[in-house]
DNA sequence: AGCTAGTGCGTACACTTGTACGTAGCTTAG
DNA sequence: CTAAGCTACGTACAAGTGTACGCACTAGCT
């Protein structure tokens, strides 16, 4: 039973995006109903129309990125067999074709920044790093998995705060292989599959 | 010459002290001339009078924080003789009796986060990074002090995203030992030096 | 055709913010 | 003792915010 005029569906839906862009352009403090109806073109009545709290918007706008990290990120990763095939997906999301934009690192960074204290949107990097986390640990042990998570954190983090500087492959590369061939905790030798065709 | 009224001497210090209380309870966004004025116990006018402008006093409270990481993570280092007095500091700086509380992470994690964006507290944060990346520098080839800050940056930020669950000891060891020992660029055959008592 | 229910939006309000400015009061020079 | 100058602060203002509320207008039912 569907009354008045639905103009524009994907009114929603632009509002959501426009949420994103204004959040990687200036930042969380910068997500004002008012600046956000400015960029997707619709008045201000409908921003409290479609998302009665600003907060709810965001929560919205920010759980969105999830499915926009999965493939990027996690989907090579599952396919990756070998340590080596890490070692490369790993660069790759670090610096290479899959890796972030700067504005994308940017927003990742609200959204760690903002769940450090607000519960609901810690609830939101929780959804996105246990996707990520889970496919690390298919193929790597728990704690080497926790080290990797925070190197390529701290990765992005450089990069953040050094956009005018290239992150070195070997570098990159060196690092993550160190990581990668950490020893399983209850196998203090270790042993090295050789599962490629 | 001396006129008026200086009826409180330690007053702007006191200012400075509680911009960053202020800072790391409730972010960069809780800094406003009124809360800081509450949190320190001193009138608005007072505020404006000794730090005129907001921007400023947040840039002054902020670079305060420079003398309070030299003593507690640089200096360690500067001791550390072998590679695995390196990575003991490391550990310790990273969950350890050295380590940052969970609000000075915060604190930290708002420099970091406001210096994307601002570039005078990028200049802040540069100075605070070259500090620490300085002192690595001298025991550690250039590439390698790179990594490991960007894996002490993820620890502590792994911390402040799961302030309920204590890092374990050995995964974070383990981590630094094997950034600690990657060759020198230049030297692919690393020499694991042994010059303890 | 007329009635009604629900969609979409314009406007207004209460509040908080940074900052400018006027002024009270102390301290020294004359 | 008086005048002046500087310190310290109370107050006011303009700008921007989230959100509540009421009015138009469309679409379906009778």
């Amino acid at each position: 039973m569907r009354r008045g005029k639905p103009n524009d569906p994907g009114r929603r839906a632009r509002i959501l995006q426009a949420t994103l862009d204004v959040i990687r352009a200036g930042g969380m403090e910068a997500a004002s109903y008012r600046g956000i109806a400015a960029h997707a073109g619709v008045p201000l009545g409908s921003m409290t129309y479609y998302f009665p709290t600003l907060e709810g918007l965001i929560l919205s706008a920010l759980d969105t990125t999830r499915s926009d990290l999965e493939p990027r990120y996690a989907d090579p990763l599952r396919e990756a067999q070998t340590r080596d095939d890490v070692v490369d997906v790993l660069v790759d999301a670090t610096i290479g074709a899959t890796s972030p934009t700067l504005d994308d690192i940017r927003l990742y960074a609200e959204i760690r920044h903002y769940g450090a204290r607000n519960p609901k949107v810690a609830d939101v990097l929780q959804a996105v790093e246990d996707d990520s986390l889970v496919t690390l640990h298919r193929v790597l042990p728990n704690s080497t998995a926790l080290a990797i998570n925070a190197l390529l954190w701290g990765w992005w983090s450089h990069r953040l705060a050094h956009p005018d500087t290239a992150l070195d492959e070997l570098t990159v590369r060196q690092a993550f292989e160190a990581l990668v061939n950490l020893p399983a905790p209850g196998h203090p030798f270790h042993e090295k599959e050789q599962n490629n065709a």
